[in-house]
DNA sequence: CAGTATCCCAAGCGATACTG
DNA sequence: CAGTATCGCTTGGGATACTG
């Protein structure tokens, strides 16, 4: 290998490091992951992230911030008024990076008695993973098959 | 929605939590992004990803901690021995949690232009997503098609 | 219940200097 | 070139107390 690709073009711009930038704040994926599991009260989050008070606060606000999570208003009846945190579209676009963070820490960072949480799909009930597939529509399984290349956003070094 | 699926289930063993353990650290993502770009050697990743040496020297030990990455040894003509960095399988299973990741960056992130780096499938060379995929071989276009349920080494709460 | 503010402390970062 | 050790300093976390 001469030069490596990734050295003719800068990563200013890199979509997983702005990515990063957000997800790899400590306790922002522990969130994410109560809320896709159909957590979306602030004091049940809090018991079951673990995470306290304060810091689940600031990750709320700050996914909110970056229009991932959304604060909605509801009423139960006799109650007074209340919040749930819900995931917006471009949150639930997160799903892909949940399920893949599963899929890799089930396989490799689980006892021998196997992952405590699994992905099914709704309709067959079988065992859900993340897959690579092209734009010409093959799903491809030997991943050195694939490999990055400068986009339309890319900056010369 | 009465009590959520996630409730009934101890997090403690969960996935996606020991996944971040690892990869939440701030930086270890980004080397990882580097060397499955092909920059392998210290330096040209210290100057290419923008970490502090100490840093990236940090990163890597826990890299090789856990198996993702290891240190191989090598010798060019006539020059003294070096090390360079390379993915264990662990390691390179991790390529659909970054594609994820790049994807949802490159759709979310990105600006008008459009992001700094795609993936290509190398065959056709159109680009390349993740997707769902169940073990019956269905292909899953709508997320919501897919849940969570305790897997097998789920505790109760 | 659902958060926010304050205070104090420890982890962790960058800069620097050093070794094989 | 390829790292590791040391050192102030800042960031950010937990505990606690407070507000709507």
């Amino acid at each position: 290998m001469s030069t490596p690709a990734a050295l003719t073009w800068s990563t200013t711009n890199c979509p997983v490091g702005r990515a990063m930038d957000i997800l790899g704040e400590s306790g922002t994926v522990i969130v994410l992951r109560e809320i896709f599991n159909g957590v979306r009260r602030f004091d049940l989050m809090q018991r079951h992230s673990g995470l306290s008070r304060a810091v689940l606060s600031h990750r709320l606000a700050l996914l909110v911030e970056h229009g991932i999570v959304h604060r909605v208003a509801y009423r139960d009846p006799g109650e007074r008024e209340r919040h749930e945190y819900r995931l917006t579209t471009r949150g639930f676009d997160l799903q892909p990076v949940m399920v893949a963070l599963a899929d890799w820490g089930g396989k490799h960072l689980s006892g021998p008695e196997g992952p405590a949480v699994e992905v099914e799909h709704r309709d067959c009930g079988a065992r859900t993973h993340v897959a690579l597939v092209c734009e010409e529509g093959h799903v491809i399984d030997r991943l050195r098959d694939v490999r990055t290349r400068p986009g339309p956003g890319a900056m010369p070094t």
